[in-house]
DNA sequence: ATATCCATGTCCGAAAACCGCGGGACTTTT
DNA sequence: AAAAGTCCCGCGGTTTTCGGACATGGATAT
């Protein structure tokens, strides 16, 4: 069984799910397609312990302050090159960003494998359960393009800015 | 993970497999290719209590004796519409038989669904993974023909015969 | 009886399409 | 000359689509 909750943030709702293993899934207002998927056998249930951890999570976050290593209980479920893939993500530090390319690197060198896979890259970090969390914003185009968030280019602003990152030398995606 | 053993029959040896939730397998000798399939993760153990039971099970069916209603914890897996067929082929008493048809028939009553799926029953009666137990083997096409067996034909009419069905009112497959 | 043909639902594998990318080749701007 | 913008194509993993294959059963035709 998942349970969801909803709670309020300066980006619009967000929609909390967790299971028994912890939380799977974080999604902003944009990504209804997400929840709706979801929505079998999902119960809501707001007073889980691991909704409040999350509530206190991002109440510290949205105040501007860098979370601390994470002692959240997160469950992402996904394809094994996707869990690679966010396990990157969570290694960028606060208030840096990285590229889809380099990203595909580190992967490359941890595994035997593939090179040039930043594509695939891309793919896997656009389906990030847990957004803000695990910090799929952090990951820009090589080419200084924010290229594309799930939740919206505008909300991908609003983290970064919060994190103390100079937005202004993005472009914007075409 | 998941255990296996084997043992003797009349049939020959049956290969048995069972996880945490109980027997998840139950093949003949002709169906080597499923054993294989699950080889990976799969480890050698032949004193689980499950065993056991099972073994004590097969000792009384194939003395003639009809099983008891079921107290084997069994654990098929397979898709929604196959668990749906094999929960309707425990329901065929002992020493009786059914059609393909009428199985189809009994799932479109209970589900909203789908008449005339009798080619799709017959494709989940195929991959029964519990042989025996689950008879598989009480199914035959409505023509009067015994159709096909996994693990063979000879050994479909062994079981109908100990089961006290006359054989001789079927004919043989093309 | 036997043979052919077709509708049917599900599952599986192959193939194609899809992308939150990058690099290279080219053209425009400064 | 660079720097910046455009177009095009290959990359790799995932998702979607499509085409058969079947433990069938009717209807129609020899």
């Amino acid at each position: 069984m998942i349970y969801k909750t909803e709670i309020p943030s300066p980006l619009g709702t967000l929609t909390l799910a967790a299971d028994a293993e912890g939380l799977c899934g974080l999604w902003l207002p944009a990504q209804k397609q997400f929840t709706d998927a979801l929505l079998k056998e999902v119960e809501r249930k707001d007073n889980l312990p691991v909704f409040a951890r999350t509530r206190a999570w991002l109440d510290r976050y949205f105040k501007g302050k860098a979370p601390s290593p994470d002692e959240l209980p997160l469950h992402p479920v996904g394809t094994a090159f996707q869990q690679q893939v966010w396990a990157v993500l969570r290694t960028i530090p606060y208030g840096e960003t990285t590229t889809y390319s380099a990203v595909a690197e580190k992967i490359s060198l941890s595994q035997g494998g593939k090179k040039g896979s930043s594509r695939a890259v891309g793919g896997a970090v656009g389906r990030n359960p847990i957004s803000i969390i695990i910090p799929c914003h952090r990951v820009v185009g090589k080419s200084g393009s924010l290229t594309g968030y799930a939740g919206g280019i505008a909300a991908k602003k609003y983290l970064l800015s919060l994190e103390g990152v100079d937005i202004d030398k993005f472009t914007d995606p075409r």
